[in-house]
DNA sequence: GCCCTCTTGTTCGAT
DNA sequence: ACAAGAGGGC
């Protein structure tokens, strides 16, 4: 089979350069992944590399088995031997053979966040620190870029021993590597640090690994951090063939650690580095392509590169300003519609957004119309409760050490184990040194506990131990299933038999196939294997690929996707470009590059909005549009009312119907409230809250902002009198 | 030890 | 606006 069949010629090129560093610095939508297959499935047919010679490291486990999938397709072959995976999934992989050699118990525990924080609070606690300085959170964050940049908690400690606050934060980033370790658990960040410090530690471990990755793949590689970087230039260093993919313009973690001169340095630090640069866009047509890079330019941190293409002109992108986020859904909305009846299917939309939080506001106008969509992100279906206590109690059974999972269910159900008699046993088994476990197997010598908590404890155990001795004996989905009877989690969850707890049972079925899903595709997988799995899962590869749905994500999601049509939300100053970013620089550069991805997501069409007001924590925001519109010059962008009207060039006709934000439901009130009655001590009466006074008035652009006091119950409300659903009462 | 009410933070992005 | 956590009363 020829691999270079349908590549442009720099394609090619980077397929052929197999030995030697190699830097391919990909624009968005240059066939990059299509560059990599080929280039894998070349080395492995032409080159006669063995495919467990090959490491390739994605940004997502999806992406991992999507290129494993077109490898396969290419060679039709066996390719299972190739390392593919994110960098978290690679190092659980390495450190799962030879963790024992850094101390750790091969059984480890990965934490994720919510577990990160109960073991800082009981740091924070343990120090005896102020609460209110120290936030779990932010210390967590501290600590995350300090292990990214590979600084240990000593070093930081001697470095501003002068400096109390820091001392304390780095003598809380100790303490809390130590609980990690009696834990024997490990952070995400440890995932990376700790496959690190094994290969610096041990050199037989090291020699085994890089003489077995004889070719190195590395995707999005503007977005590892220092850590990242070191780990495969310590893997790369025998073989050197090390082949990096990225595009400093798409660069979107700074947040996260990852370090943008990782790319710009990378001909430094390897001298012999072939440059390749694709710059050829097979995705979007030229009006969203030049809509980018009109965007893109006003960066001045960047490799100089230009984006073309040969696609159409396609039609203008069109910019829509709507009263507020209702009315934005609304619009985007009647629009999907629109489209659909010219043949477009949900599936080609996709919503991008800066917040997470912006979703609701579509996810309802959505369900009212009966679109069908999907949320990337969000309300995620591992952070609900019901999983994560059966994952507590899989971790657990796993890794008796893990104190963090044992202490969130043991009580869970309810079995009379309350907080004072957690006191006792935790002090007694921290001040002999074990595990809150281990500990428990001999009850009687645990100082100062009733009888009846003996009890209580003693059935604990016995439920634990049982488990632990039938865990090799049947499938995954078969010991969850006892996990779930057993510890008489699903008996509690029936017996309370309402709307919630039902909701509950349904996700802990759904969990119940993950499972299964799991068993046939990894036969061989243990609990272990399947916990890891969990755990290292991303946004994207969590999101049910439901058949023919719209996409709501936000923009740092979307990374590396693409979609027929696509809705770019929300695009205000404040919003994005966010609050924080707007006087610094570097990080607008920042949101000028999210913005980037965002638009180069598009293939065909795209419209941007922005809401005039919008609402963040209950409160009423004014907002103006996004500065990143005002870096689209005139000529490339259109509006509806503009595109149905006189046609421009090139311009299609989008709409025979006018409004499009429309509100189906019309709730959007037809109160005539735009007069001038209303003025301070007018009677007005709400819909909700009923009977108030107005009892002040301001001007706001054009409209008025009233303030009006209502029964006690309910207090004063800020409203918009144009939009307000208010009546004055008679008689007044 | 349990339940209810009040307070608090959330929302920048995520493996 | 809303959920989760803290704190107080029983």
């Amino acid at each position: 089979m020829d691999y270079l069949k349908g590549l442009n010629a720099r394609q090619r090129e980077a397929v052929l350069h197999t030995e030697g560093p190699l830097l391919i610095l990909a624009g968005a939508g240059s066939g990059k992944t299509r560059v990599l297959t080929h280039r894998i499935a070349y080395l492995i047919e032409e080159k006669g590399v063995f495919p467990g010679n090959i490491l390739a490291i994605t940004f997502t486990n999806k992406a991992a088995n999507e290129m494993k999938e077109r490898v396969a397709n290419l060679l039709g072959g066996d390719i299972d031997n190739i390392w593919m995976g994110t960098f978290h999934s690679i190092g659980v992989r390495i450190l799962r053979r030879d963790i024992d050699k850094i101390g750790y118990e091969k059984n480890f525990s990965i934490y994720d966040r919510d577990d990160q924080i109960t073991l800082m609070k009981e740091c924070i606690k343990e120090k005896d620190v102020n609460k209110d300085i120290y936030k779990e959170k932010s210390i967590l964050a501290t600590i995350s870029s300090l292990k990214d940049a590979m600084i240990s908690p000593d070093t930081y400690i001697n470095k501003n021993y002068n400096d109390f606050y820091r001392r304390n934060i780095g003598e809380l980033y100790a303490l809390y590597q130590k609980k990690l370790k009696q834990n024997n658990a490990l952070d995400f960040d440890d995932l990376i640090v700790k496959t690190l410090e094994l290969l610096r530690v041990d050199p037989m471990v090291l020699d085994y690994y890089q003489k077995k990755f004889k070719y190195i793949f590395i995707d999005e590689f503007q977005d590892t951090n220092k850590s990242q970087y070191e780990l495969i230039r310590l893997l790369s260093n025998k073989h050197r063939n090390l082949c990096v993919v990225g595009d400093d313009d798409q660069s979107i973690y700074k947040f996260r650690g990852a370090d943008i001169t990782n790319i710009l340095n990378f001909e430094k630090d390897f001298s012999d580095t072939k440059i390749i640069k694709l710059e050829q866009n097979y995705r979007s047509t030229k009006n969203i392509l030049n809509v980018a890079n009109h965007v893109i330019k006003n960066n001045s941190e960047r490799k100089d590169k230009s984006l073309w293409t040969d696609n159409e002109d396609g039609d203008l992108v069109v910019v829509e300003s709507l009263p507020d986020s209702q009315d934005e859904a609304y619009f985007v909305a009647n629009m999907a519609e629109k489209l659909m009846d010219e043949g477009y299917k949900p599936s080609d939309f996709a919503i991008l957004y800066r917040t997470n939080a912006q979703s609701r506001s579509f996810e309802e106008v959505f369900m009212k119309k009966g679109i069908p969509y999907k949320i990337v992100g969000g309300l995620r279906f591992y952070d609900r409760r019901e999983i994560k206590d059966i994952l507590a109690y899989l971790k657990l059974i796993q890794n008796p050490n893990d104190d963090i999972s044992l202490k969130r269910i043991i009580n869970v159900p309810r079995r009379g184990i309350g907080n004072v008699t957690m006191e006792k046993v935790e002090e007694y088994a921290s001040s002999v040194g074990e595990s809150i476990y281990t500990v428990l197997q001999d009850l009687e010598g645990i100082p100062n506990l009733s009888t009846r908590a003996i009890n209580n404890l003693k059935e604990f155990v016995e439920i634990i131990n049982n488990l632990m001795d039938i865990k090799d004996q049947m499938s995954i989905k078969d010991f969850i299933g006892e996990v779930l009877d057993i510890t008489g989690y699903i008996r509690e969850l029936e017996k309370e038999n309402s709307i919630e707890s039902r909701t509950r049972l349904e996700n802990i079925k759904e969990f119940v196939s993950v499972a299964i899903d799991f068993e046939v595709r990894n036969p061989e997988g243990t609990l272990e294997d399947f916990l890891a799995n969990v755990s290292l899962l991303s946004d994207i590869d969590k999101t049910e690929d439901l058949e023919n749905s719209a996409t709501m994500l936000t923009v740092h999601s979307a990374k590396g996707l693409e979609f027929p049509v696509v809705f770019l939300v929300g695009m205000e100053e404040g919003l994005f470009p966010i609050s924080r970013a707007l006087e610094d620089e570097s990080e607008l550069e920042e949101e000028r590059r999210l913005c980037y991805v965002a638009i180069t997501r598009a293939q065909e069409l795209l419209f941007i909005t922005y809401a005039k007001i919008r609402t963040i924590y209950g409160n009423v925001n004014y907002s103006l549009p996004s500065r990143f519109i005002e870096e689209i010059p005139e000529n490339l962008i259109t509006t509806i009312e503009e595109s149905s009207g006189l046609s421009k060039d090139n311009n299609r006709q989008l709409i025979n119907v006018i409004d499009y934000t429309k509100r189906s439901d019309s709730f959007a009130p037809q109160f005539p409230n735009n007069n001038e009655n209303i003025k301070v001590g007018t009677k007005v009466s709400h819909k909700k809250w009923g009977v108030g006074t107005v009892v002040q008035v301001k001007g706001r652009e054009g409209d008025k902002e009233i303030i009006i006091a209502f029964d006690e119950s309910v207090g004063l409300k800020r409203l918009l009198l144009s939009i307000a659903p208010i009546e004055i009462m008679k008689g007044d």
